[in-house]
DNA sequence: CGTAAACAAGCAAATAAATGCAAAAAAATG
DNA sequence: CATTTTTTTGCATTTATTTGCTTGTTTACG
């Protein structure tokens, strides 16, 4: 293993848990505590991390996109990893913005051989560090709140593509009233996301089920899989399972 | 083998695995590691990949957000200001990427009411955070390593606007060939960028100019403004100034 | 205060890189 | 075609980097 490989794999650890320790990151690399800790006083050095007696904090505080804050993040931890089955070598996969997309851009293997289309500029981002997978933004205006693409050309843009699976973060999903949302101008995007793709996923932490927001994405019964934190056999699935969606 | 065989093989490798050992490349390829070394640091110094103690990183898989290691920060900051001078409110305006763009992007004052285009993923994201500034991303496949849309749908795309002011980042700037630059995709995207807008501005360290690259972008004289972090009085700069570009 | 873990400094072995040089191969030239 | 020039490559030598180990010191914490 290569050093600068090592300084990453430790910058990622840092991002993930937010704290690492000297020993643990010995074995997991097998490379002695020594060069561990010098690894982390270059790191310290340049302002990557902050050195502690025994391994080292993450100085997140500074960077740009803050993962402290995000809100149920292990939950969506979850719903991404369900979300990583559904994907496949070769396939065109069309994505809306949302914490739980990005989180899922995150974990993404890296032997994923895949074509992602998506009009949000964190995912897009996210997307981009992948070795394989090849990045097409859909261009328009940006909606300041969502840094995600809204507007006609966009509209007319995902209408012109036929992807294998399109895999949506929602805000609001209920058994009668649909998938919901708040934002106009998003869930027009949203809509013709739907729309062009073969199968539609949603994805959402439990919490927002069985709630509704004012402007509809789409009906029930044109969500082909719908991925929460929770066990796919839990009672409140029930009668989602009942309308044909397929629970993760 | 071919010197350029081996060297395509090298990136395949690279874009396939993320790394490569100089050691393995050299008994895969049956040459001594000095011909590795050389070869990798021809692709390094042509931006293809990353050359690390050892190996070799691939491009797509380092770079990051983080403002910490960026090359003469202080510099850019300068460069950043001045071309604030450019911008008046109702402008439209089009930019590149690269991290003086970036710095630019985030000391726009808070009043400035003006729209900006750009395929840049980083200076949109920078660019939306502001109150008054409208952001229209400019969509198309995301080139890994520059984070910046590429390909002829962007093209396209920037021929259709006609924006009064083109901020330019740029590797290379020499009086006699021009602007330079060294990723054909990217130089497709900046000439179309530079042929779009009424004025042109390049931002560049001094240390970048006088030098050039394989691939032009455009002449000097299609240049109306140079930007550096250097007074304009000084010597460097009177052939460049004899030519009708405004130095700031 | 005592103990175990963590650390710093220095050393040595292994590995990688830089440098200069010469042979071989390829390209350009008349 | 011959010969000059340039490019490419491998080798030897020197230099630098990386890494684990040892030794003595510091730190955390019951």
């Amino acid at each position: 293993m290569l050093k600068r490989e090592r300084q990453a794999f430790i910058l990622k650890q840092i991002n993930l848990h937010n704290r690492v320790l000297s020993s643990d990151l010995s074995t997991e690399m097998q490379v002695s505590e020594d060069t561990i800790r010098r690894d982390l006083m270059e790191l310290s050095n340049t302002d990557k991390l902050i050195k502690v007696h025994g391994g080292a904090l993450s100085k997140s505080f500074h960077s740009s996109f803050l993962r402290e804050d995000i809100y149920q993040l292990d939950a969506k931890k979850i719903i991404a990893n369900k979300a990583l089955n559904l994907i496949k070598d070769g396939m065109i996969v069309l994505t809306s913005g949302g914490t739980t997309i990005i989180e899922l851009a995150r974990i993404l293997p890296a032997e994923l051989k895949a074509t992602f289309f998506t009009g949000s500029i964190p995912a897009a981002y996210e997307y981009a560090k992948h070795p394989n997978i090849e990045v097409i933004f859909i261009g328009d205006k940006i909606s300041k709140g969502s840094q995600i693409t809204v507007g006609g050309e966009a509209i007319m843009k995902i209408n012109s593509i036929k992807p294998d699976l399109c895999l949506l973060g929602v805000n609001a999903i209920d058994l009668s009233t649909g998938v919901t949302d708040n934002d106009w101008d998003v869930v027009q995007v949203k809509k013709a996301m739907v729309e062009a793709a073969s199968k539609t996923a949603v994805l959402t932490i439990t919490e927002k089920m069985n709630t509704c927001q004012k402007l509809k994405i789409c009906e029930i019964n044109q969500v082909d899989y719908l991925i929460t934190e929770m066990d796919h056999q839990v009672d409140l699935f029930k009668t989602y399972a009942n309308t044909g969606i397929e629970i993760l």
